[in-house]
DNA sequence: ATAATAAAGGACAAAAATATCTTTTATTAT
DNA sequence: ATAATAAAAGATATTTTTGTCCTTTATTAT
């Protein structure tokens, strides 16, 4: 098992191309962006497609067109991305899957890995997309596949 | 997503219920196992079968047998359930998938998460089963499904 | 207006994970 | 020896995830 559903990494990688690519403010086809993140083209439209009715990424049709990000999906944390295809589930919830684990009726896992879920949500929520861009930028990260 | 996938939640809920159980010197039946944990019975009992291979868990045939932990396997870290039925996805590899990634060519997540990734190996490894079974035996914790 | 472009949408397909069913093998008690 | 018990093993079924195909809609340029 990895941390997030593939759909997800590929969702975050697509987000981290296009905050890259839009950053001149021009538009991103299908095609280039699976090509520049190593995902299969139609699965990644579908991603795509469900990020937008979200308002996580925007999109026009047409000749010019192609997937951006606006200055507000720029200043989303990555969690929303995340939230958006995963669920929650990373964050909260039970690390054995029961339901009734809780504070007060907690699973032999609990308080343990109530740390590291905050962590990562911590970790998620605090930098949004555009700091992340800034870093990539800057060159020091990868996102080729 | 979880953490944990849905078969190794159970297998860790059933070791730990093993442990719990077998502790009188005991055997249980999958059955019983099952209905503890709230898992279903003939898909948990493939999964104890591959932990038995793995001499994560022992068995016997026949009448008053079962499943039950030897001291061997109570002092096996829990990260070994995991790695057996997850694979080591959780402790190593990309949270982007990215095959490239690495300390020299890092993706934007990559040091943030190896922290997060080497606090869930240390937490899995440093405890064993044994330990956690004293914990659950002092009644703190719940396995309750 | 028309043709070309590119995303949206709906239907379908393949693969993987989860779950169930049936038969076989080993063990125990009679 | 025989019958009963319980896990092992192999086959099959269902569900979810991942991936593809085809048609429609919106936009742009000619």
């Amino acid at each position: 098992m990895a941390i997030f559903s593939k759909t997800c990494e590929y969702a975050i990688r697509a987000v981290f191309f296009l905050a890259h690519r839009s950053a001149q403010g021009g538009r991103v086809g299908i095609k280039e962006i699976a090509a520049g993140i190593g995902s299969p083209e139609l699965y990644l439209a579908k991603i795509l497609q469900e990020l937008g009715r979200r308002g996580l990424v925007s999109s026009a049709k047409g000749p010019n067109g192609g997937f951006y990000l606006d200055a507000a999906s720029l200043s989303r944390p990555l969690s929303d991305i995340v939230e958006a295809v995963d669920g929650d589930g990373i964050f909260r919830g039970c690390a054995l899957g029961l339901k009734q684990c809780s504070e007060t009726n907690p699973c032999p896992l609990h308080s343990q890995f109530k740390a590291i879920r905050d962590q990562i949500h911590h970790l998620l929520h605090r930098t949004t997309i555009g700091e992340f861009n800034e870093e990539l930028v800057q060159g020091l990260l990868s996102l080729k596949k």
